[in-house]
DNA sequence: TTGCTCCTCACGTCACGTGAGGTGGC
DNA sequence: TTGCTCCTCACGTCACGTGAGGTGGC
């Protein structure tokens, strides 16, 4: 009479290394040992075990189990902060799942929040990872203004050329393809006259973001393309396609 | 330029000690230093620590990503694999919440697989942990049988009284109480033929079942309640109204 | 000089997993 | 004697958390 460790383990669907573990840090009492030293358990201990299990499967850590005591009573304040727990948790996979639906669609890359997804399909890679970017620095308001910008963007025919020019791209080619860029610009400009706030409810303060982001244009492109934008831009590199400053 | 430990941290939503981990592990480059040994991060590394956070959010362990390479390119089946582990996690959570809200409604222990619950309602605890411990040991054809039988249990005037029998009870008392219950066993098995076979598809075998449970019924019953099982049933106490023996 | 940020060890955490080395009954 | 199960240390794992002690620019 008496069960093995093994066989309260399997009794409880788990294993034989968290029956002593449970044992190590105080929620299982020892129970009885046969005279070869065997421990021989009982169905108290067995109905003990279940009850472990079943509550870490429910999301308690072993210390809010052994908190919880030993009485069949489930504290109802732990269980409802537990069922919330639960329901987050729930929305947050089913949300990673849609955005992994998303990255599946080669769509866009999974770093971007999934709202600005559509977009930034057409993007060059330097043009994406700049918005990825630009996403961490604006706070709300100035991420709804910039996810407009992008749902609307204008057709730009010089596009392709800029992302394919060679960082030494001579003078004549970069004054040209300058001049040809100015009307997109233009157009952007007029399409969404709120860009030039979209930095103001940044959670690092506007002048971080602005930083931030003229940092990332002068990383992301190459030395000719750095000269186009100033060109193109009345401000500055800064103020590419991308930027609200 | 460039940006510091904590700053990188913050862009990226993560804290100090995790990029110093993805150093650690090698999963991140470590940026060039200034003259005061500080770390000076740029954009790719911010990429790369936003992608580190993602693919680990999505669900990925840091061993996987780094797998996964530095590239853009999001293996595909990796993608499906976890999308799969997504969809049983979720799934699992919300049986939990099934299980909690039932746990909340005080319908049944924890420790029960819910289908059983509403048919355990009404019994004694010493019951209650006996349909515990037989749903451990039962196939699933097994339970069904047994579900079903709780599901009809016939009514027992003397329930009440065979759950406060003293341990001490005297013999008439036990004789008496005994011959009450008789016609209520009679029903049960007129009710449920199928119930003598409800040990036979038990994972670990038929003999381990009814030894499993017969030890739960010594443990969970005291003397008397015992001697009037023994009285009840033709083939001893293991036979009360939960055995399939 | 005082604060503040940065740095590098290096041990701690959580819930076990995984041998390492030894014993006891068939 | 060989296998098998049980036992007790005790270190390993994973993704960081958390001080401990020291440095550098304002």
């Amino acid at each position: 009479m008496g069960w093995s460790t093994r066989e309260i383990a399997e009794l409880a669907g788990t294993t034989l290394r968290a029956v002593r573990h449970y044992h190590d840090v105080g929620l299982l009492d020892e129970p009885e040992r046969g005279s070869n030293g065997y421990k021989k358990y009982g169905v108290a201990h067995l109905l003990r075990v279940l009850r472990i299990k079943r509550l870490t499967e429910l999301g308690f850590s072993l210390a809010q189990v052994a908190e919880m005591g030993a009485d069949d009573e489930h504290p109802a304040e732990a269980l409802r902060a537990l069922d919330a727990d639960l329901a987050a948790t729930i929305e947050r996979l089913q949300r990673a799942r849609v955005e992994l639906g998303i990255v599946l669609n080669r769509a866009a890359p999974a770093e971007l929040p999934p709202d600005l997804a559509p977009g930034v399909r057409d993007l060059s890679d330097a043009d994406r990872n700049l918005v990825v970017v630009v996403t961490r620095v604006l706070g709300p308001e100035g991420m709804r203004t910039y996810a407009k910008m992008l749902e609307n963007l204008p057709q730009d025919p010089a596009a392709d050329e800029f992302d394919a020019l060679p960082a030494d791209a001579d003078e004549a080619t970069r004054a040209d393809l300058a001049e040809r860029m100015k009307p997109y610009v233009r157009a952007l400009r007029a399409l969404n006259p709120d860009l030039t706030e979209a930095h103001e409810d940044a959670p690092g303060g506007p002048a971080f973001a602005r930083r931030t982001v003229g940092k990332a244009v002068a990383e992301l492109y190459n030395a000719a393309q750095l000269d186009v934008l100033r060109r193109v831009g009345p401000e500055g590199a800064e103020r590419r396609r991308d930027d609200g400053g």
